[in-house]
DNA sequence: TTCACACAGATTATATACAATCTTATAAAA
DNA sequence: TTTTATAAGATTGTATATAATCTGTGTGAA
């Protein structure tokens, strides 16, 4: 088992929490020549590299021009949660239709694991089974494609997610929603599934005040989701 | 004013062609250097144009391995444009809470230029009407994230849309839907017009019955969604 | 001055060369 | 026979070289 990444992805990250925590300013041009001296690779990784940031949209790669950097302002921001919550909200719906026994007893665990691992004060174990119970909502979704979708923009929504965030005791908040988003799942309620999911993505999003103070230059970190 | 595309936008719609009609199959290996022969490129511009493939879902690439055609199964599609739908729908239920009248002047030109184009028998320029009408859909959801990735997903489709489908007076029902879309925006029934739009993508998922004769694989009620 | 043009420098796009990795075939050992 | 080892060939990843395009500046004409 190897641990050696293509150069592509590791540059890719580097560039992307430089463009999150406001290093590299919005509109600013990458420069292909000096990033290569810097990060010490040929232009050929680099440039794949770009690709990918443009595909996230944290890039805009004009023809002939060069990458120009896309910094989520706030509104934008607002915007990507309101979309992931509509994308999460949608899942769930199809998930308390669709739900197998299997399913269901995974996402059960995965909430009791939560639970551990905030009673632990363990936060990369919370965020392990957070995303395990997302992604399982997902796939339960029967929809593969609206799965890799709201994968996709999770994945997104990744630079901008605050990796601590115990303030104000919005973890134990967290995961009281969750036990209702799953409650309502058992009751076979997708429209307050759903309806709960989407407060649940909002509210993360409402507690980016954090990055919206911030967002001028220090370290964007929003919440968990 | 140069009419010359990077060589990889220009590859990609090929392989992207190819894959649609079924030329390369599923999970076969798109060979570098056979390819590049044949598009006489080098192996550079084919690579991004794999990258790009990738992102929109035709292709797999996996590291150290190479580029993996991936066609869409018959459900798959099926996925793609129920989620389209939903995406449509989306649009269309804020579109019409936030409509300016200048976006409705808009709109309204779009479908007579709709109408037009029909009456005078030129498909091509539907086509550009139609695109014009649901852009501004999509633009006046007032949510630029939404706004692209239903564009994305616009073009993901784009290679499984058959191009002139005027086969049992699709094009007019098209045309009254549009119209009733537009109609239920003006009465304001936000609900009403998302239900339309969903019902209208849906339709348009059924007329991918070319495909489904090259695909070969799939009972027809699936198509009846 | 203002516009048009052209030339030089810089930057991107593509081709090619080289390095790393994987695949396959063969053969030796259990 | 089955398994493991290994080496050759094929393929992908990265670096570098060449070609095409863009940008900006300066000159000359209207």
């Amino acid at each position: 088992m190897t641990n050696k990444y293509k150069a592509s992805a590791l540059i890719c990250s580097e560039i992307e929490q430089k463009i999150a925590t406001g290093a590299y300013k919005d509109g600013e041009k990458l420069n292909e020549a000096a990033l290569s001296e810097q990060f010490n690779v040929s232009r050929t990784p680099l440039r794949e590299a770009f690709q990918i940031l443009d595909g996230i949209g944290l890039v805009e790669l004009i023809p002939n021009r060069g990458a120009f950097v896309r910094r989520p302002s706030m509104t934008r921001l607002v915007e990507m949660f309101e979309f992931m919550a509509e994308l999460e909200a949608w899942c769930v719906k199809l998930a308390t239709r669709r739900l197998t026994s299997a399913q269901q007893l995974y996402l059960k665990r995965a909430a009791s694991d939560c639970a551990r691992a905030l009673k632990e004060g363990k936060n990369d174990d919370y965020y392990e089974a957070n995303n395990r119970l997302h992604g399982m909502i997902y796939q339960a979704s029967g929809n593969a494609v609206l799965e890799e979708e709201t994968l996709r923009m999770h994945r997104r929504l990744r630079p901008f997610r605050r990796k601590q965030l115990d303030v104000s005791g919005r973890l134990e908040q967290s995961m009281q929603e969750h036990d209702d988003i799953l409650a309502a799942m058992d009751e076979g309620d997708e429209e307050k599934a759903a309806e709960l999911m989407r407060k649940h993505i909002y509210t993360l999003g409402n507690t980016y005040d954090q990055y919206l103070a911030a967002l001028e230059e220090v370290p964007a970190d929003i919440m968990n989701l």
